[in-house]
RNA sequence: GCGCUCGUAGCUCAGUGGAUAGAGCAGGGGUCUUCUAAGCCCAGGGUCGCAGGUUCGAAUCCUGCCGAGCGCACCA
């Protein structure tokens, strides 16, 4: 029996008992959840259902929960439920019905753990978006990982979901970016406001190559080849080395587009049409004060230009009229200034921000190497990149690291952690199961033992304390993804496979899956390769929502 | 000054209003005649920053204060 399941039997005693009483039904709940309580006294699962319902109902929580307890023991699958404290319900299952999930799991595969939990829900992702000025920065690469992970999780979940990168390949930035490969294909300095960093004169060097005149034309046609060719070979590498990475965008959107199709026009005149829209010293402002904003803010500049932040306002405004009903978008901690206006805008729109724009802030990174900071400095053009960071530590290692804190948690990311092979490094670890599971399925196929067809499967033989506690954990997997993805948290994956791993090393160290010797196979060494194998099943999906490989080998 | 985030074991961090707050590391002690010891087991370690409030119940929600990081453009 899974929780899930679980739980809707406890919702169906209390209805059972609501209806019993001829008390009001539409005081329950739509669906309820079962916890795993810490303290194995306190059951296999635990409810809270009877102290949220006692109010509702007026019966007192201890009464409502002996009641409810009448109903639950009767249900099939379950050995005993006692009543503690102010009114928990404490349930256990009997061995049967909790070995059952190693099927259960197996025989749904890659599917388990999904579900339709946001079916119908339209998610826009938007991360990373950095201009092709340079390559993607360590910042850049948390939300790499983190977003695409998450949108991994709400897929899991149902949802329908867009991921999108969203770039400007025109204006000023671009143009000191042209304006550097230029001087440095020329063998002259920097300038003042330009880009350095190595890069500079390998994208230099690759525009010359392509177009060997390109450096003698005069300014204007060598700043235009300068501009074009290297924004396409920045972006290329951008684009490669995020799919080195794992990561791949449904969507790559140009801010040009906002100019081209008069969107910007569009959703300046629907501002206006809302009535947020006034004009003062020559420039056009949007009055995102009426909705919280510290200030307004400049939509069209009192020389004609637009401003980034109409951009956003059109971009925004194009992402809702695509049908999206959530716009996520993630920005570092050094952007969360822009929260305020960003909601505000949604709001001048008509729209409600607390359910249609999602701005999540993610804090910044720090690569840690023999103790000390790799701190990124402009001025001199260190910036680390993703590919120092998949250098030194590899795309699993760097996945799994920028995956597994919360993202209101600074990281710092400690080279010879991460490359460790040891209990320490969280990756290695999970991986280490995946690896683990696969040799033990590999030795079990060479001495004769496979699980068999399904109906020789016997649940009740995984009555091991170390088996209950892994089926536990297999039986958490689902309530965890749909966590994370409503909450926008993929760590919660990355810890709870943590969690898994050492509940298998646990069942592996005190359960021998494996005949000795000449030993007859039994059904007690099928049911544990059930097991087994369940657990790789989750290991891999895990792993597989973060983006990280799950080994054969290790 | 205003805003956002954070403050949990010596260190790095988990912890969606539930019962006795957890994990890894560090440091101490165990554990390999057959499935990967890259593992496992045992013990120690806490004023959940401080003070109030909300309620059956608060690390979790609210208010104030203290401390740290980041941000407050007609830049992108």
């Amino acid at each position: 029996m899974t929780p899930a399941k679980l739980a809707e039997v406890v919702l169906a005693a209390a209805r059972a008992v609501f209806t019993g009483r001829g008390l009001d039904l539409s005081a329950l709940p739509e669906r309820t959840a079962v916890e795993r309580p810490r303290n194995p006294e306190h059951g296999d699962y635990a409810s809270t259902l009877a102290l949220q319902l006692s109010k509702k109902s007026g019966v007192p929580p201890r009464e409502l929960a002996a009641e409810v307890a009448d109903q639950l023991g009767r249900a099939p699958g379950i050995k005993s439920v006692e009543i503690a404290g102010p009114g928990f319900l404490n349930i256990r299952l009997d061995a049967a019905a909790a070995g059952q999930l190693a099927r259960v799991v197996v025989e749904a595969g890659e599917a388990y753990g999904h579900s339709e939990r946001f079916a119908g829900q339209r998610v826009n992702l938007e991360f990373v978006s950095a201009n092709p000025t340079g390559p993607v920065h360590i910042g850049g690469v948390r939300w790499a990982a983190v977003g695409d992970a998450l949108s991994r999780l709400l897929r899991a979940a149902g949802a329908d979901v867009t991921t999108e990168y969203y770039f400007n390949d025109a204006g000023s930035q671009i143009d000191r970016f042209a304006r550097s490969l230029r001087a440095a294909a020329r063998d002259e300095p920097t300038p003042e406001d330009g880009y350095r960093g190595a890069y500079i004169g390998e994208i230099a060097a690759a525009v010359a190559a392509k177009n060997p005149e390109a450096a003698e034309k005069d300014e204007k046609d060598s700043l235009e080849i300068f501009r074009v060719d290297g924004v396409n070979i920045m972006f290329d590498e951008i684009k490669s080395s995020l799919s080195d990475f794992g990561v791949h965008f449904d969507v790559y959107f140009n801010e040009k587009q906002l100019h081209d199709e008069g969107e910007l026009d569009l959703a300046l005149e629907r501002l206006r049409a809302e009535g947020h829209i006034f004009e003062a010293d020559g420039a056009v402002w949007l009055r995102t004060t009426d909705f919280g904003d510290d200030k307004d803010r400049v939509l069209r500049k009192s020389d004609g230009d637009w401003t980034y932040f109409a951009g956003d306002c059109a971009y925004y405004l194009d992402k809702r009229q695509r049908g999206f009903d959530r716009v996520v978008i993630m920005l570092g901690a050094d952007h969360h200034g822009y929260v305020g206006r960003m909601r505000a805008m949604s709001a001048c729109f008509g729209d409600d921000p607390d359910s249609n724009l999602e701005i999540l802030i993610g804090q910044l990174v720090n690569l840690v190497e023999n103790g000390e900071a790799l701190r990124m400095s402009k001025r001199a053009g260190t910036t680390l990149t993703l590919e120092d960071l998949v250098d030194k530590i590899g795309v699993d290692a760097a996945r799994y690291a920028l995956a597994r804190y919360s993202i209101d948690s600074p990281i710092d990311i400690d080279v010879e952690l991460w490359t460790r092979s040891t209990r320490d490094n969280p990756v290695y670890y999970v991986q280490y199961v995946a690896a683990r599971t696969a040799s033990v399925g590999r030795n079990a196929a060479d001495v004769g033992l496979t699980r068999g067809a399904s109906d020789a499967f016997h649940p009740e033989l995984l009555d091991h304390e170390k088996e209950l506690d892994l089926l536990k954990s297999l039986g958490d997997y689902p309530a965890v993804i749909i966590a994370a993805a409503e909450l926008r948290e993929p760590h919660r994956v990355a810890r709870y496979l943590e969690d898994l791993a050492g509940a298998y090393h646990r069942f592996y160290d005190n359960c021998r899956i494996l005949p000795y010797g000449d030993e007859e196979i039994t059904d007690t060494h099928r049911a544990r390769l059930w097991l087994n194998d369940a657990t790789r099943t989750v290991i891999a999906n895990g792993l597989g929502l973060l983006g990280v490989t799950a080994p054969e080998r290790m």
